[in-house]
DNA sequence: CTGAAAGCGCTTACAG
DNA sequence: CTGAAAGCGCTTACAG
């Protein structure tokens, strides 16, 4: 079935001002309610609206005369697909929208990855949010605060003018590394996050943790290697099961140099290594003890009592949206940074014994 | 650490031009190479721009102008945490995106829930999509309408105006139901999607079917109704493992009233029918088939072999995306509709002997 | 190749 | 309580 889209035009506000008779000042105070207009001159005004199918002022011109749009910009540096694949990542949007939604904001996804144009620059936002970006998108975030615009970055590097909604990643990870060691193991992996937008898989070396690009992720190391030094392991493409177990595949396969220990940097990729440590006959904890990071609830029994870091993401999208308002309104919020908080699971016990 | 916000005035493209001594129309031209600007005049409006710090055109006042503004609102009528817990709609944004992105589009998320205000109204939009909406917004969608939007529907009930991306949930369902009789199941029940806005859980009674608004569950069971006609079950609050699980617990409870199959309308709800048959100590496909719906990939190995209908979701956004787009090229696009495929897995088998 | 003019549709001081 | 005026910042015919 053919749709038709030619209408008449779209009315406009001096349309209705005509049909009733009066300004389109007086039309404007009627629709805002934002002026003393008189009740019959009112119902004259909206009496005309009705009769000419006007249904309240151009979201367009109104941004522009006021210079404000009502949207917030959440800029992400992957495909919607993969940046929502990580429920931190939807949770953290929720509590955004939570907080900027009932004052009449909505969402702008705008996903800055190579392929993509500069939709950050080009699009109408009153605020951006970053989400985890790496410095490939700093120099579209100095024009957009050259704007005035506010920008509030959740877990990002520090960023002169970026207010900073953050995570004790390294503390976290060194307090589940420390754990470890509580158990007596010497022999611990990582399972890494993606470390940069070339997004390579493969084993963890110290060039490839030095040009990482990813904080969130090179946090998580540097605190792991607070505690293990010379810590080695797999990095992988992003949060998944798959790519977790892909990971453990790498190294648990040789029996020779399997580790007893893996800390991934995701409860998505803790579920994964366990999954791949069942294929290959190894007991959880028994054989091999897992740590993960996020307190997501995964809908896995793999993931059952995982032993992990909670993070307290839908609260940390909270204050990003809470930031926004608040640069938005004029004021000048301080940075956060939150907490995470161990949670004693069932797949972690001492190394099996040689 | 306080941010400061309080920046110089961004400069407009009439100060660049002044300060360039050229006119503003130029210096337009120049931003936009859309016109012929000699070499040196462009060098000078560029230069001048450096200098002020312009990094061009006002998105706002742009948008205005052109009456484009290069956003498409994607109405949901749930959180986005809800939304976006089911995989589906996430692919389908993705393939709206991956369709619509490129020519300088972004996706504005849209929250239309009882709480929320009439962001769809108030939103600077070219087009809209909507994600299976409920008459609820129907008055709100005519508004957008009036003023020329073109909007799209994926899997809405047939609107005047509007370009609707469907899907065969009828058939595929009578499909499965055909599947599991042929099977020689005579006892079958239904686990459906959410039924309405009112998101109450419980036995699926007539009534409760009857006064459904949401067109894609409805569908769903009409088809199994095609085949048996006066299948029973119970009604979720949506697609999550979880929401599965508390069904399959209702319904297989009491051995007495046992069905010896679930036609569950989704894969995270089929995939928590499994998962509470294997609590209560019945074997998949033994004691009870379990059929799905969306072909969707899941971690959980309770979900592994399924049988259900694959729908091609990416498919279905990109569709929704290129509809968009020539409705916004001035096109009359017809609607599609779009077809599951079955996939025969383990977990159907004949009913028990008794 | 460049400029003067009009106008997108609205809101906001300001004056009455 | 109402209106005339200015202007948000830009783009687009049109004329030269």
């Amino acid at each position: 079935m053919p749709v038709d889209h030619t209408g008449p035009v779209r009315p406009t506000l001096a349309a209705v001002a005509r049909r009733a008779g009066v300004s389109s000042s007086t039309a404007s105070l009627a629709f805002n309610d934002s002026g003393p207009v008189a009740q019959e001159t009112r119902d004259r005004i909206l009496a005309a609206a009705r009769e000419l199918g006007y249904d309240g002022p151009d979201p367009r011109a109104r941004s522009l005369r006021r210079g404000r749009s009502g949207i917030i910009g959440v800029v992400l540096e992957e495909s919607l697909r993969d940046a929502f694949r990580d429920p931190m990542n939807v949770v953290m949007l929720d509590g955004i929208a939570d907080v900027t939604g009932p004052s009449g904001n909505s969402l702008l996804l705008l996903t800055e990855t190579a392929a993509s144009g500069s939709s950050l620059v080009e699009a109408p936002v009153d605020a951006v949010v970053l989400f985890g970006c790496s410095p490939s998108v700093d120099s579209k975030v100095e024009i957009v605060q050259r704007r005035g615009i506010p920008v509030v970055a959740i877990e990002g590097r520090p960023l002169p003018g970026v207010l900073d909604v953050g995570l004790d990643n390294r503390e976290a990870t060194r307090a589940l590394a420390e754990h470890l060691r509580g158990l007596g193991h010497t022999r611990v992996a990582l399972v890494t996050l993606e470390l940069d937008r070339d997004r390579r898989r493969g084993i963890l070396t110290p060039s490839r943790i030095d040009s990482a690009t990813s904080f969130t992720a090179l946090q998580r190391v540097r605190g792991a290697e607070e505690v293990y030094p010379d810590i080695g392991g797999y990095a992988t493409l992003g949060s998944t099961i798959d790519e977790g177990r892909i990971a453990g595949r790498a190294l648990l396969a040789d029996p020779a140099t399997r580790p007893t220990a893996v800390i991934a940097q995701s409860d998505l990729l803790a579920a994964g290594v366990i999954r791949a440590a069942g294929e290959l006959g190894l007991d959880v904890p028994g054989d091999l003890s897992v740590v993960g990071f996020d307190g997501v609830r995964i809908d896995d029994p793999a993931a059952a009592g995982l032993t992990t870091m909670v993070q307290p993401a839908l609260d940390k999208g909270r204050a990003a949206g809470r930031g926004v308002l608040e640069l938005l309104a004029g004021g000048s919020p301080s940075s956060v940074s939150f907490t995470s908080a161990f949670r004693r699971g069932s797949t972690t016990a001492p190394p099996p014994a040689v």
